[in-house]
RNA sequence: GUGGAUGUAGCUCAACCGGUAGAGCGCUUGAUUGUGGUUCAAGUGGUUGGGGGUUCAAGUCCCCUCAUCCACCCCA
């Protein structure tokens, strides 16, 4: 009784395709294109790795950690999981391959799938691709500086116009604890106005109480003490420095005193940057500073920055000008009319892409004009036809749909000919 | 994990108060012999997500399940 079961994407995950999976294409081929001028280099890390790294990584204390990660034992019994982020394997391969040894800061960026166990929603997905950089090695603020004017660089090459970025700072740790304990003061006597998410973060991470959607709590949470407010000098000056600079080079930003983010390794400098576009899922992108967590992963006291953008969600709101034409193939088609131009055909076809020239050949014509049809259908504005006449004369046809025109060509002077036309 | 909406041909959708499915697009072919895009015509295509129940009869009502979408949550 075996039903017969249509295969499908599992949940939360799709297939991009072609027209879909070209603009994902470019949008990567750009962020190649402008992370490399500002010196950073491409690194691949694997998509599976020890569960523990995460768990140290991020932190327990993380939603990430605490119930959306595929983990799974390995025949041998060991915990891995899917990497659900970017920036611990990134911190863990520095360690590694000892890149404290190599120029400091260490400069790097990556993009590729993340995985996390989720519920599917408009924007996030339990596969989503993310396009990343990292900074390992200076603790200065220009180096903060410095990522951002780049991101905003590739945002523009791409056409965004008028984005703001969101800008806090979540301080050191030490100003970090002592803010919770002022937030701790503040809430304790609001406990009842509290949703059970927000109480329960109350003891565990009372921080994250600050970017709750729940109006009442936003109310409440206005007359709340600042978090720039206990910030120590060290950290204040780092993001005096960094909003100075910002200033300077002209990148919109405005702080925000509510942004804190979900993840426990980072420290001071915080951002991101959201869209309206997107629904409930508004986050393009986020990244701060996490100067502890090399040495969380048991290496050396190294200061870290980076970012990740949501490469899905940046595609959904990408401008018009940077999506993918669809549509258009190869410019030229090669069409065999009859069996007998089959091998000729085949031979045409090659010798245009050994000229450099993209063509698509078309064999399974049933007929001339379905085979002219199919031509149009794929957007090739150039038909190349070879028939039996063609065959016997030494010679093939080339036709322009644009102008309805044809020429016939001789055989052995048909690619130069093409290719003069194609680029014409 | 919680809530809401939805699930009919490859795609977008239709089918009144239950009477065993239809359109457009697509795809294939044809409109005389080797010439596309427009037009016209024909053809192709669904055990109405799956399972169970109520009924003489279910795409239409009820239950379960799966999936999708949206929100909470979380974050990219």
């Amino acid at each position: 009784m075996a039903a017969k079961r249509r295969f499908q994407t599992v949940k939360g995950m799709r297939d991009l395709l072609p027209g879909e999976a070209g603009t994902f294409a470019q949008v990567e081929a750009t962020a190649r294109r402008v992370f490399t001028l500002y010196g950073y280099r491409e690194v691949r890390t694997p998509v599976v790795e020890d569960t523990d790294l995460f768990v140290r990584g991020v932190g327990e204390g993380s939603e990430i950690v605490g119930k959306q990660m595929y983990t799974f034992d390995d025949k041998k019994g060991r915990s891995l999981t899917l990497r659900p982020e970017g920036t611990a394997p990134v911190a863990r391969a520095y360690l590694q391959h000892d890149m404290a040894s190599w120029p400091q800061p260490v400069k790097v960026f990556y993009m590729g799938p993340y995985f996390r166990y989720e519920r599917p929603q408009a924007g996030r997905y339990r596969q989503f691709s993310q396009i990343g950089a990292e900074v390992i090695g200076d603790p200065g603020p220009h180096t903060d500086v410095e990522l951002l004017v780049m991101l905003l660089r590739f945002l523009e090459a791409l056409g965004f116009e008028d984005l703001e970025v969101g800008i806090n700072s979540v301080g050191d740790p030490e100003c970090r604890q002592l803010y919770s304990r002022r937030l701790r003061e503040f809430l304790e006597p609001h406990r009842d106005e509290l949703g059970a998410d927000s109480r329960r973060r109350l003891e565990t991470n009372p921080l994250r109480i600050l970017d709750t959607k729940a109006p009442g709590e936003r109310q409440l949470l206005e007359a709340a003490p600042h978090l720039r407010e206990v910030l120590g000098a060290p950290a204040r000056e780092h993001f005096q420095v960094v909003c100075g600079q910002l200033e300077r080079f002209g990148v919109a930003y405005r702080i925000d005193d509510r942004l804190v983010r979900g993840l426990d390794y980072y420290t001071r400098t915080v951002f991101e940057i959201t869209s309206g576009a997107l629904g409930a899922q508004d986050a393009i992108l986020g990244g701060g500073r996490y100067d502890g967590l090399i040495g969380e992963l048991g290496g050396p006291a190294v200061p870290g920055i980076g970012f990740a953008i949501g490469e899905d969600r940046l595609v959904d709101v990408l401008p018009d000008s940077s999506r993918l034409r669809a549509g258009r193939t190869a410019p030229v088609c090669v069409i065999s009319v009859g069996p007998a131009a089959l091998d000729v055909a085949l031979e045409l076809a090659e010798d245009l892409r050994v000229a450099d020239v993209a063509a698509i050949s078309e064999f399974a014509a049933g007929s001339l004009k379905a085979g002219l049809r199919k031509a149009g259908r794929r957007g090739c504005r150039w038909v190349v036809l070879v028939g039996e006449d063609e065959i016997a004369a030494d010679t093939v046809v080339l036709r322009d749909f644009e102008s309805s025109t044809q020429e016939t060509v001789r055989r052995d002077e048909f690619v130069v000919t093409v290719k003069a036309r194609v680029s014409a």
